[in-house]
DNA sequence: CAAAAAATTTTACAAATGATAAAAAACAAA
DNA sequence: TTTGTTTTTTATCATTTGTAAAATTTTTTG
């Protein structure tokens, strides 16, 4: 996925405001496993995802628990990091060899202060992502765990062969073996 | 709570934007019960809480489900509409007699389009309702019922005593008759 | 205050999910 | 292929949560 498309996604920009973005932006890329982002720190970078999937997760009593996934075309930030400038609470890691575009959350600051065209765009980028949370939030509150899994197959079927069942699990909010029984109902 | 430091608790703005956001804000009363939002609207306002208690709720199968409380110093939108301009998902309902400050969604969009300093305070803002959403879902995630509703009571004690349990229940992913058992346990 | 309505808790039983261990299947390296 | 490792499934039992109905408490209304 091209980097025009990716940022155009998001909120129409002005062409200038557009070069201004892309003349902070390098392409990067990394193996499977690679760790992106660490809980605990001011991360300094943010990505877009020219291709491959990530996977954001925190640390809990029971192992990591998976709660967002990244795939071609998404943001990749540590939220709490990148909006409040404090320690991040995820991990984030590559699950496959991915392609990135990468940008330093300074520079992407300094063109909020300076550009309001990119202001918005970064406005807008965020309330997607809430939205997103919003409806994941809301599906977890009053969906069984059956439905969120034929949700996630219809949303995003591909992501089922690319990813270990276990995140999938985790990122249902449930057991690996939990998940097992319900792939098993439904065939 | 005053709309200065409402407005200033999100992110610093300088006087004359500030001044250009206050010019826009009326007050506005409304009795316990009243709706303040519908499901399949683009709505035309925004608020913040100058006083009260509100839920936002989703229609389900089994009833209404509460995933959202705003109390004093809240901001209350459509997020669906505000962020994308299309219909919302959420009844927002004042659960108390409550005093508001009130904006129309157009005249915030303007204020977006024309002064950088509101359109980077606006960014601040969804950042942090962001931030929010995404601890709750970490939290439905991997926390039990138990937990959440420990969380609750450490995190807004005085929510308990304003709201109904049953929205309490809803908000926490669980039956009224669960939350019953966990509040027997505990004592 | 008394009656009615609403909200909350309790009880009993059913269904879903979790924990653990072990077996089966899939995958990777030599 | 063969071996060894990882991933997924299956089976068992314990725990949690849901559903429905009744009992209790609290609030509202006359």
């Amino acid at each position: 996925m091209e980097i025009d498309e990716i940022l155009e996604h998001f909120h129409p920009l002005p062409p200038q405001s557009r070069e201004a973005l892309k003349a902070r932006i390098s392409e990067v890329r990394y193996p499977k496993g690679h760790m992106l982002m660490r809980t605990g720190r001011v991360e300094k970078m943010l990505y877009f995802i020219r291709s491959g999937i990530v996977r954001a997760y925190s640390d809990a009593d029971r192992g990591d628990v998976t709660f967002w996934f990244g795939k071609e075309g998404d943001v990749v930030v540590s939220m709490k990091s990148y909006v409040s400038g404090q320690p991040g609470y995820e991990h984030i890691e590559t699950l496959e060899a991915c392609e990135l575009y990468q940008m330093r959350a300074q520079d992407l600051e300094e063109l909020f202060a300076n550009d309001i065209h990119i202001a918005n765009w970064g406005r807008k980028l965020i309330g997607q992502e809430l939205i997103k949370t919003e409806e994941r939030l809301i599906s977890m509150q009053f969906k069984t765990a059956q439905e969120r899994y034929l949700d996630l197959m219809s949303a995003t079927p591909d992501l089922l062969h690319r990813v270990q069942l276990c995140h999938i699990a985790s990122f249902l909010g449930i057991t690996q073996v939990s998940l097992s029984r319900i792939r098993a109902d439904i065939r």
